[in-house]
This record gives structure tokens, C-alpha cells and sequence, in this order.
DNA sequence: GGCTCCCTGTCTCGTTCGGGACGGTACGGC
DNA sequence: GCCGTACCGTCCCGAACGAGACAGGGAGCC
């Protein structure tokens, strides 16, 4: 019920936009909740009534653009290069909000997030494995990601997309062999 | 007590910059109260709890608009060079706002609207005159201010303001002797 | 040790808001 | 003609919200 409410989408919203502004201003570490309900003109109250603190904001942007780009690529297909080529227009999409998650004033403790989750869309296209290829791809994965951004994205999405499914390929004939 | 609820606020900001954005993409003409309140995420029943229809949203937009530079420009001082070049950088600061009205896909209930608020903060500066001068004069003022927006305001708002006041004084000078 | 700030997280109460339905008007197609 | 569609403007009721106060926890400074 209260999902589909307006205002708690657009409270939701609102504190998202916020949250990605103040990171890009002045770092992760020094965005306090306070500032975030400032500057999205929510009340402090509000945001506690969503959000445990802003950590569990963060995880459920993060939650809801990943539910996002699974839901466009699909779960079940082999790694094609559309599929590659789509999570890039993702990234591209929401330049703004990984760049200031995975960036210099990002967190460390989202980062870290960040890769595992990576591993776990990857890990079940090697089964039967530990899991250690895939908590490599993943790290090699975001830090692709992260020099991206960092360098305001240089060329197509599509071009990354290749450069790193190039890449990818290359460590799994490499060391996926076993 | 309502005018200072945050919530009021917030309302009235997500309509304005909704507003702005309609106006920009498909003219003001083919605005609706229904799309408004959507872009801004916000009810119609809250859009008509705080205004009449559209028409009375744009005015009261543009008169807080109008009482901001009211405020920083002063009332009782005489035109100065630097009174043109503050209202110059009001309408730079704005310039989606009074891009978006006075434009090509402004409305012309708006522009007149414009003009004739012009002429009330001119028409002081002119005492014991019929009210010709100051028409004109604010016709073509707001005529500058539409150029200077439909061509992406070149120059510096320091530029503008004198060339635009080097015209009004030649105005001034051959048709306010009497 | 004190003290002052600033931030956190929680709560209550009165206000604003959204959902959804209503009747009315205008326009266009068949 | 008679439909369907779209927009307007108004209303009620329950839900989300803001204001503001509260206790508690550091960090810095005297």
C-alpha cells in the first residue's frame, strides 16, 4: 500500500537525488542526515520513519538500481555482449550515482558492497567452482567501472563494454580451467 | 503559519520547476494542471489547494520572482548603472524561468503581463507624465531581455545591462524633454 | 575535569497531502 | 445524432508528513 503512495515515492526520490549531491560535494564519510533532509526538503523525521541511518539509504538506492539493470538484462541468458553492452548504458544511465558511490569521495565499506554483489550476478556462470574467479572478475569488473567514471567515461558505452568483456574473457580461458 | 510548512514549500518548488520544464518542451499553451502535477509528483488536489489553475501558478511564480530583484535592486534609489546590471544577473540566474514565459513558447498573456510590471517599476522614476514613456520604455526592455535569452544571453549580464541602458537613456533623453 | 556544539535516533500531535471518485465541459470520430 | 477521450475543478478520508522536543553520544576546546 504505502509503497505505491506518492509521497513516500517521492520522499524516496528526493532523499536519493540529495544524497548523490552531497556525496559529489563534499564525500561520503562527512554526509550527515541532517544535511541530506536539508537539501531534499524532507523532514529528519521522515527519513527515520524509511531508513534505519544512511547506510541503509544507500544499500537501498543501490538495491533498487541493481533490481533495475537485472531486470533489463534478464536472468537466465549466458553472457552475451548485449547483455555486457546493456549493464554500461546502465552505469552510463546513473553516471552520476556510482560515480559518487564507487568514486574518491565515495565509501570503502560500499565499494566493497559493490563488488559482491558483482560476484553474485556472475558467480552462477561458473558452477561446480569455488569462488574465487568470481570474486576476481567482480573486483577486476569495478575497478572498470570505477576508472570509467573517473574519467568521465571516454568513448561509447559500447567500447567499454568490449574492452572489458575482452578482459573478462582472457582471465576466465586463462584461469578458469581449472 | 501553512506558508512556512516545509511541506508547502516543497510543494510550491516542485510545481514551479515542473512548470519550467513543461513550458520548455511542449509551450506553455499545451500545459496541463495533470502533467504539472505529475512531473513535480505531486496531487492535483494539492495543486488546487495553492492555486486557482495555471495562470495564477506562473503569477505567482513570477512575482516572487519579481519581489526577489525588488528586494536586492532597493526602490527608492535613482536608476544607477549597477541597479541595471543586478537586474541583468536576476534575469540570468532565472533565465529558465523567463526563458521559458517570455520565449517563443511562452505565452503572450504572460509576456503583456511582463510588460506592464515593468512599467510599474519604471513609471516612478517619471513623475507628473502620462504614462506613454514608461510603456515604452518597458516594451522595449522586455523586448531586450527576450532577445538576450532566445540567443542563450551572449555576452556577460555587465554587457547587456549597459548596452540596454545606453538605449533607454537615448529613449529618455529625445522623448522626456516634453 | 568541565563546557559547548553538532549529530543521532525516537517520539507525539496537528497539518498537509494523495487516492479516488464526482459532475461538468469541450473536442473529435463514426 | 451519440459515443469515447481528455481535461477541469471540487470533495472526503485515511495516510504520510513536519515541527519540535527529548535523551544520548562523541569531538574539540578551555
Amino acid at each position: 500500500m504505502s509503497q505505491s503512495d506518492l509521497r513516500v515515492r517521492r520522499t524516496r526520490r528526493l532523499l536519493r537525488e540529495a544524497l548523490v549531491d552531497l556525496i559529489e560535494e563534499r564525500g561520503f564519510d562527512k554526509v550527515t542526515v541532517g544535511a541530506i533532509t536539508e537539501r531534499a526538503m524532507v523532514s529528519r523525521a521522515a527519513f527515520y520513519r524509511g531508513y534505519r541511518d544512511k547506510y541503509q539509504l544507500v544499500e537501498q538506492v543501490f538495491d533498487e538500481a541493481m533490481a533495475e539493470v537485472r531486470g533489463t538484462i534478464g536472468d537466465d541468458e549466458r553472457p552475451t555482449m548485449a547483455r555486457w553492452v546493456a549493464f554500461f548504458e546502465h552505469i552510463d544511465a546513473y553516471h552520476r550515482l556510482y560515480g559518487a558511490l564507487l568514486g574518491r569521495r565515495g565509501s570503502a565499506w560500499f565499494a566493497a558492497r559493490m563488488r559482491s554483489s558483482l560476484a553474485e550476478m556472475v558467480a552462477p556462470h561458473f558452477p561446480g567452482q569455488d569462488d574465487l574467479l568470481p570474486a576476481v572478475l567482480s573486483g577486476m569488473f569495478a575497478e572498470t567501472i570505477t576508472w570509467w567514471l573517473d574519467h568521465d567515461r571516454p568513448g561509447t558505452p559500447q567500447e567499454i563494454a568490449e574492452r572489458s568483456a575482452g578482459l573478462a574473457y582472457a582471465l576466465i580461458t586463462a584461469g578458469g580451467g581449472r
